[in-house]
DNA sequence: CAAAATCGTTTACCTTGGTAGATTTACCTT
DNA sequence: AAGGTAAATCTACCAAGGTAAACGATTTTG
């Protein structure tokens, strides 16, 4: 499945299918609600806009639906991070990594597990 | 300025804003349909959006308007930034990083550039 | 058994971004 | 003065995301 766009909350919604592998319109509520309000039919709605793109299929079990993704994660990110070097980085992977080191915080250990990676790239090995 | 939700074509037209600083409606629609087809009126409709929202004002010279950007372009690549990490990466900036490097085609002296950034925030001078 | 809770569906509304034609206004040219 | 031109404004749509109440069927519960 090719990444669809999804809006903040949709995102969500797959996070929780995405951690769970399966779950009801409810349970995916109460976990959204967890960190925000959401009413149950938004949710309710979002599910069936998601379902009309392809991004969720859902089972009926017990006479309730239980969801489940249709995307990999890795594909939706994919499709962000594109999506966000396209608009503002002038579609550099290389700007966007400056940036994000340069601007936004990176605990050290993180920057030694990176330098690793690029090491790595490089053949630098070790 | 706090950076605003700018949509793909809003960016365009901030975009040109930011290499020429100042620019007319005219202008600025010549500079997108380089790369895209678009109606002036669509452009002038978005001026007049992003003039509402506050990312751009206006002087008249000629009786013509010349637009500029109220915004800084390192503002908007925060927003943007901000919210892709915490859309998809849990707003782990090294997250993101870590994904660009293994996912995203990074060429070798880019990456010997951004190892040089590491080192030194790192402490390792040199 | 009646009332309450639960589910999925229907309907409706708002906002933002994008698209662009139609209209008005004012100037410049002949 | 008439006509063309260009600029800005007005008006109108459409799609997507989000929000959520209202409704109908069914099941659970007091």
């Amino acid at each position: 499945m090719a990444a669809p766009r999804l809006g903040r909350v949709q995102l969500k919604i797959m996070q929780v299918l995405w951690q769970r592998r399966r779950a009801s319109a409810r349970e995916i509520t109460e976990a959204i609600a967890r960190t925000e309000p959401i009413a149950h039919s938004t949710v309710q709605t979002l599910l069936r806009k998601l379902e009309a793109k392809g991004a969720i299929a859902h089972d009926v079990e017990e006479r309730t639906f239980v969801f489940y993704s249709l995307v990999k994660e890795d594909n939706v990110r994919r499709g962000a991070v594109r999506d966000l070097m396209d608009r503002v980085f002038d579609s550099s992977a290389a700007e966007l990594v400056s940036y994000l080191l340069q601007n936004e915080r990176v605990p050290r250990e993180e920057l030694d597990r990176i330098r690793k990676l690029i090491d790595r790239q490089t053949g630098k090995e070790s």
